[in-house]
DNA sequence: AAATGTAATGCAAGCGCTTTGAAAATATTG
DNA sequence: CAATATTTTCAAAGCGCTTGCATTACATTT
């Protein structure tokens, strides 16, 4: 491994000068700066970023923190979505990001800030965080940059990137009443996801602005699954709760409804609509085609990614959230 | 940030002892190693990564190699869930991952190898590389330890995994000829992906092993993706060629022939049987369930990160390929 | 008690880079 | 041409840690 010495002897300067020509220091002349260049290039130069780090105290790494022990295929393609969107923005910037994989789920784990500043990150990227997550109390300290997918966390240096939820749901509830709709169910994810709160809000409110009094015995929770879906479906008929319409917290537990539905011998939409959320790869395909609310995660990612950099790079940037739109995707089953 | 020199000025020790209390050394006495480590503790210290890696030129970091851009959703899932098994693996190792994200596809794109050796990295994980990567010469240089997932190249400190394509090509004709087929189509991805050819041998080995002639008329490559499968099988199907069984080299292309099929007013299975390859989530759900091929992806990742991690940690150990067992699912579509 | 062996600790160099403050070389001005 | 300003270069310290070698402290043997 040539090191900068390496080319300092060669070249007969100082190590300083090595460094500064191959830095663009405008101090060092154009000339020299060119013959350093070049010669590095023929001596196979690569600087050593661990040195560099330590000299600079500085890593240019983003941690990017999510889990894996999740493993419902929503979590998994947003999840995958989003961190694409990151990956594409950082790749225009001298930032890499790293991973820590989680040896145990919950407790016993490391420290979220040992384990950050120990590596010097520069900042930390958090996707699916949940409510009951120890790292939030982490986080709210304020140690070091940090962006959340999702989960609404602010502070000096603290900001999150969200979907629009509350409209979303408010579109998904005007297409239904628009429809002609006026008994509309909802099946809400667990509490656990700081989403599932807001999607509950923005179903009531759409529905009262509709003139459509909200009736609780028409809403519950699941659990995000496909298979809590379906049970929650099926609970909601089973009760014989009058409703033509079922707006359902994300497409995996649409999914597991619309089976629920169709096993009671219900038509999907003809007697009950239904709409999703997410708008994940198989709403297209699931049967008839789920109608349903695109979240563009990618982009989440991206502004995040960007949000980030800016919190890193400008230390008085004060952060504001930032809220992704969505929209309503039509298919058959609404 | 508290440092070595700070427990050592309150211990009034040396520099040298605290750091090989730490380190668990022997030669440190085990009082003297507990009373270390208390202190430690009590001052909040955090080791210093960087400093660490650059005294001891190890970063116990992995890289991450992968393509965003590929963007079809088989790809993503792939992905998703041998990154999952890489995690899972490497979550009881003192290793963390790296991903490098490309600004760009193709040229410009930095050097492998200078990146690589750049970060310190101690070996390098490559997720879907295609036959024209330009990376695929700098590995071969063999420059550090590397694991590929279904790309064989080999060295000594270079190695790959993938799943048992062979049987289950196998496994899928075996199972169509029991069900009466005698001719059976192919649709095969490009040859871009190093899987390809091996999956053509693997369905002329496996017909002919039944005592079935190969006809080439019955197959045609496509590109992975989902119309890409559709537009196969539709002109499959207009140039009138005999077949009542289809076996396709991945789901997602699979569920556009299935498309194109029911289209032209045939019936999956009556008419047409069809069997996928991959095993990706929506095989269970798209239309009638279709039968396929699984792979094990998140065992693919995990048993890589393993044969990774021997590379790595034992110089002289010879790498061998691992073989992932497949498995038939079967499901509405054969 | 001297000689020898062993366990515990410390000194100092080094990992490869950045950066401050000073010096040397060159250019500009009256 | 001397005096001043400007450009270019360099020596050395430091980032926080590991580690080979030397040293000291203590235990064992004769």
């Amino acid at each position: 491994m040539v090191k900068l010495t390496d080319i300092a002897a060669k070249l007969d300067m100082s190590l300083t000068t090595i460094s500064r020509a191959l830095n663009n220091y405008s101090t060092v002349s154009l000339k020299t700066r060119d013959l350093v260049k070049k010669t590095a290039k023929e001596m196979g130069y690569v600087p050593n970023r661990m040195a560099r780090n330590l000299a600079m105290k500085k890593s240019h790494l983003i941690s990017l923190v999510y889990d894996d022990y999740n493993e419902t295929i929503s979590y998994q393609s947003f999840t995958f979505e989003v961190i694409s969107g990151i990956r594409r923005y950082f790749g225009n910037t001298p930032y890499d990001l790293i991973m820590v994989p989680e040896n145990k789920r919950g407790k016993n784990r490391e420290s979220l800030k040992n384990i950050s500043l120990s590596r010097g990150v520069d900042g930390l990227f958090i996707v699916g965080i949940r409510t009951d997550d120890s790292y939030i109390d982490e986080i709210k300290e304020d140690f070091m940059p940090v962006v959340c997918i999702d989960y609404p966390l602010n502070g000096k240096r603290i900001s999150y990137v969200e979907s629009d939820n509350i409209k979303g749901c408010r579109l998904a509830i005007d297409y239904l009443v628009s429809l002609g709709h006026k008994d509309i169910a909802f099946i809400n994810g667990h509490n656990l996801a700081a989403v599932s709160p807001v999607r509950f809000e923005g179903y009531k409110t759409a529905l009262e602005e509709n003139g459509i009094p909200f009736n609780r015995e028409l809403t519950i929770n699941s659990d995000y699954t496909e298979d809590g879906g379906y049970r929650a479906a099926k609970s909601l008929l089973e009760e014989k709760r009058e409703f033509s319409a079922l707006f359902v917290a994300s497409d995996l537990m649409a999914v597991g409804a619309i089976m629920a539905i169709k096993e009671t011998n219900l038509r999907v939409p003809e007697d009950i609509a239904v709409i999703g959320f997410d708008d994940l790869f198989f709403a297209e395909h699931s049967h008839l085609g789920l109608t349903t609310v695109r979240q563009h995660k990618f982009e989440m990612g991206y502004q995040g990614a960007k949000l980030l950099h800016r919190i890193i790079e400008q230390p008085d940037y004060i952060p504001r959230k930032r809220k992704i739109d969505v929209e309503l995707i039509i298919r058959g089953s609404a």
